[in-house]
RNA sequence: GGGCGAAUAGCUCAGCUGGUCAGAGCAUCCGGUUUACACCCGGAAGGUCGGGGGUUCGAGCCCCUCUUCGCCCA
């Protein structure tokens, strides 16, 4: 094998290796999965889907990288991985990205209209309402979109995804699979239907569910208001309660007390009227109400928030409600209000939002006297949908619902016990999916209230007055899968009797996104369309994820497979950190502090930004500092001299050795033998590290290792590897079974310089060679490697003793005095010549033996320079 | 208020079950045009390991407590 075949280029770079690899990396298939292997064989990764309407930001390259190495280490372990690639396109994101895009909106009303074509200049104030379908065939066309050029983003990452492995959120595979796993939660009983108080966004006018809050401070003020109450002697009693919500005292059902408080315990089964309205209200006891907050007792309304919903459920209060989804008041003067005086009050409020109808309220207050004092400012802490900007209200509506723990003991300890059979990295992470459990108080809404999701496979029937009748649906039948109730009709019905009396309708209503994103090992693994895949990939060996998202994908994740088949989704998770400002706070488009990964890439390649990923350890955040970039740059540049000098041919100035020189026979010389030991340890080390998911340990000793080999070891053995003798040989071998093993152990963080490197000399992809074992990769015999560790002390010593003195490192030392133990010394002696040679050390050295010394006493002295 | 995590050189971080554990890289400073590499090389300086207690022959490492920061949940 000449050096003709493969070639080391004269001067190697970095630039383009990223373009040449990545497509050959695609035209050969490197990555596909063969899934003729078995299920011991099969590593498989459950990709979290990205949200393609977002923006990528140097957060997901990082994680995404952190997967990729593990992707990467066990193919080179011999795995065969299942990598697939989805995206997320599917929901509200999307819908939004839609409406800023194009400058439409989706009216369902209005008919569908073929070959629209949207407005040539988007205005997002004034958006066009179209149709549903029209809507959809947009955000459809946006995502494919937005899909390349992320794939693009990854192939130039370099992960090692098996690209004809996609899937998407809104896709078909992922429309069955969703209607499919929630048509058989229905058929267990654990998906059910229910009209109940539900957390409303009056902006996005949909049901929230209890994962997607964010409770965060809002401006508000306490009134002090006066409820009335007959006096012991039949006076007229006052009693005050503190609200930050006036204008809901229409709604006002209880008044409530703690039962231990002396103040309030004679009024308790006693009735007040509320102020302006004149309506009865109980006055109740009740250990959730705080004696020292306010006043002590509290107003209960429909709703004002979720201890509203507590007291409703458990005091078995009526319900009153005022306010309609769309965050204003009732048009209609509500049956309990009778007074004239609060009808005619009430009539002013209807139709208004509750901003204004809070500001009517306390001008009517004032003026009844039943406001005391002025409000005081405060800010509270109130739920908001966490894509929205107002307070999310609480109204009653009919939604669909998934047993999730929230509503059984028994579920709950079931899914914190799939936790424990999952291995999670860091282990830590584990308490947040725990305590989140052990919090739930309510199942899981999926219904929402949008138009780009998955459409529920069900439809009602209408009765003879054309009133849908909910509790009887019509399910759809799985072969039917997948779906769209609003333009099929069900078994036994034609379209003609769709809204007719009689006849039928849709569920209006789109699946959460998360129900479907909780369904990805389904999806990929091709549950129920490919049984024979299924079985030889789930459950999944790895879910790698953030943490900001164990509460919904997560769990959400574990709650479908504990109830569809009765097993963990995945038998380990791996947590990432996130990238945060130099200020340590997260990056967020709104801040402005996001770093644009197509930027970093372009400055300093990928196996650049693949290093500084690869030094954040697992969960943990780290700060972006774009100084890092730089040294794994200086880390790729250094792979490519450092192997160009061992493997190219004299006439290039290199050492000329060569594959042939893979034979552990002709290492003989000590430091030889002592550099290969050393890097036996590494291999086990980086070897430990990467089963325990330590990627940035595993990179840690081999860059150290790779470090102390170019500096110490190389200058200390490339003169004699220049000799055509045995010592010569020894170095040329040692060098190509050290390069082979450390371009391994660094293959899956700097998969393209350590591919470039690898094709000047091997057949097929370093990406596919096995991960190095030392069985079969470093036979030499043993030897200390003090060998090694003493010539480099040294020879560091007369490197220092130039230095002090300023003059080159050329330069030639004339006296040479080495102190050290006898023992110390003799382990150098192995390595003398090749110190001498490296330092420059002309004249005869004095070794001097000392028992009290520790370490090595070196005295240099340079010789004048002429 | 509860849970989890963090606090080690100017910066980013290693320091595994207590005994060469006071380290690395970056930045800084000094020096070197060295036929692998100026996208380089060598060298130096830098910290009473957040504060206070305790356990121990011995503590960044274990216990208690306080302070600060981050995330999650109330």
């Amino acid at each position: 094998m000449t050096s003709e075949t493969f070639g080391v280029p004269e001067k190697p770079v970095l630039e383009g290796l990223e373009a040449t690899w990545s497509a050959r990396w695609a035209e050969q298939g490197t990555y596909a999965f063969d899934r003729s292997r078995s299920r011991e064989e099969i590593f498989s990764i459950d990709t979290p889907p990205p949200t393609v309407s977002g923006s990528l930001h140097v957060g997901h390259v990082f994680s995404y990288t952190h997967t990729d190495l593990i992707a990467r280490y066990q193919r080179m372990r011999g795995k065969e991985v299942f990598y697939p690639m989805g995206w997320d396109d599917n929901g509200l994101p999307t819908e939004r990205r839609v409406q800023n895009f194009f400058g439409v909106r989706c009216d369902p009303t209005l008919p569908y209209e073929a070959g629209y074509t949207p407005p040539a200049e988007p205005d997002a104030k004034r958006q066009v309402p179209i149709s549903r379908r029209n809507f959809i065939e947009l955000c459809n066309q946006l995502v494919e979109e937005d899909e390349k050029v992320f794939e693009q983003l990854w192939r130039t990452l370099g992960l090692s995804v098996d690209w004809s492995q996609q899937y998407t959120t809104i896709g078909d595979e992922s429309q069955v699979v969703s209607q499919r796993a929630f048509l058989r939660n229905v058929a267990r009983g654990e998906a059910y239907q229910q009209d109940a108080p539900t957390l409303w966004d009056v902006t996005y006018q949909t049901a929230v569910a209890q994962a997607e809050l964010e409770a965060r401070e809002y401006p508000g003020a306490y009134h002090r208001v006066a409820f009335h109450g007959p006096g012991a002697d039949g006076e007229a009693a006052q009693v005050f309660i503190e609200t930050t919500r006036p204008e809901l005292i229409g709604a006002c059902v209880a008044l409530i007390a703690h039962p231990d408080d002396e103040r309030y315990q004679p009024l308790f089964g006693t009735t007040v009227t509320s102020p302006l309205f004149g309506v009865e209200i109980p006055v109740v006891a009740h250990t959730a109400a705080e004696p020292d907050k306010g006043s002590g007792i509290v107003m209960c309304c429909t709703f004002g928030d979720l201890t509203d919903v507590i007291w409703w459920r458990e005091l078995q209060l009526a319900n009153r409600t005022i306010i309609g989804r769309d965050g204003r008041i009732l048009p209609d003067v509500p049956k309990w209000i009778t007074e004239p005086s609060g009808v005619e009050l009430y009539a002013t409020l209807a139709g208004k939002t509750t901003f204004t109808a809070r500001e009517l309220m306390v001008a009517a207050l004032k003026e009844s006297g039943d406001l005391d004092g002025d409000p005081k400012p405060t800010q509270r802490m109130a739920n908001f949908y966490e894509r929205g900007d107002k307070p999310l209200e609480i109204v009653s509506t009919r939604q669909w619902y998934i047993a999730n723990g929230g509503r059984s003991a028994d579920l709950r300890a079931e899914l914190i016990a799939r936790g424990d059979e999952i291995e999670w990295v860091p282990t830590y992470m584990q308490s947040r999916l725990t305590n989140w459990i052990g919090g739930l108080n309510g199942d899981w809404l999926v219904s929402r209230q949008r138009f780009f999701g998955i459409p529920f496979p069900v439809w009602y029937r209408l009765d003879a007055a054309g009133e849908p009748v909910y509790d009887d649906p019509i399910l759809a039948d799985e072969a039917s899968l997948p779906v769209d109730p609003a333009s099929q009709a069900p078994p036994g019905f034609d379209d003609s009797q769709r809204g007719e009396p009689g006849g039928f309708m849709a569920d209006p209503d789109v699946l959460d996104t998360w129900a479907t994103s909780s369904l990805s090992p389904q999806i990929v693994c091709g549950w129920e369309r490919d049984p024979e895949l299924f079985a030889k990939t789930f459950p999944m060996d790895l879910r790698p994820q953030g943490h900001d998202i164990i509460r919904t994908w997560l769990f959400s994740t574990i709650v479908r497979s504990h109830l569809e088949h009765g097993s963990v989704p995945w038998t380990h998770t791996a947590l990432s950190g996130f990238v945060v400002d130099p200020d340590r706070k997260k990056m967020s488009k709104s801040k402005g502090n996001v770093v644009v990964p197509d930027e970093i890439l372009t400055s300093y390649g990928a196996d650049a930004v693949r290093w500084r990923a690869a030094g954040a350890r697992p969960g943990a955040d780290s700060p972006f500092d774009e100084a890092q970039m730089k040294v794994g740059r200086r880390l790729a540049m250094k792979v490519l001299n450092a192997s160009k000098f061992v493997l190219a041919p004299e006439e290039q100035y290199g050492l000329g050795a060569d594959a042939a020189h893979l034979d552990a026979s002709l290492v003989t010389e000590p430091i030889d033998l002592a550099m290969l030991t050393r890097l036996r340890g590494v291999v086990d080390e980086a070897t430990v590290a990467f089963d325990a998911y330590d990627y940035a340990a595993a990179l840690e000793v081999t860059e150290k290792f790779f470090w102390d080999f170019c500096d110490d070891y190389l200058e200390l053995v490339k003169e004699r590897a220049r000799r055509d003798d045995a010592g010569g040989a020894s170095a040329k071998s040692a060098f190509v079974l050290a390069l082979s093993v450390q371009l391994r152990l660094l293959a899956p963080f700097l998969p393209y310089v350590t591919e470039e490197v690898w094709s000047w000399w091997q057949e097929g992809s370093i990406h596919r060679a096995a991960w190095p074992v030392n069985a079969t990769d470093l036979t030499t015999p043993e030897q200390d490697p003090g060998v090694l560790a003493a010539a480099a002390r040294v020879l560091a010593d007369i490197r220092g003793a130039k230095s002090v003195a300023k003059v080159s490192q050329k330069t030639e030392i004339g006296t040479l005095t080495v102190t050290a133990t006898a023992d110390a010394l003799k382990l150098l002696a192995l390595a003398f010549d090749d110190v001498r040679a490296a330092g420059r050390v002309t004249a005869t050295p004095t070794l001097t033996p000392d028992e009290s010394t520790d370490g090595f006493a070196v005295e240099a002295v340079p010789l004048p320079t002429s």
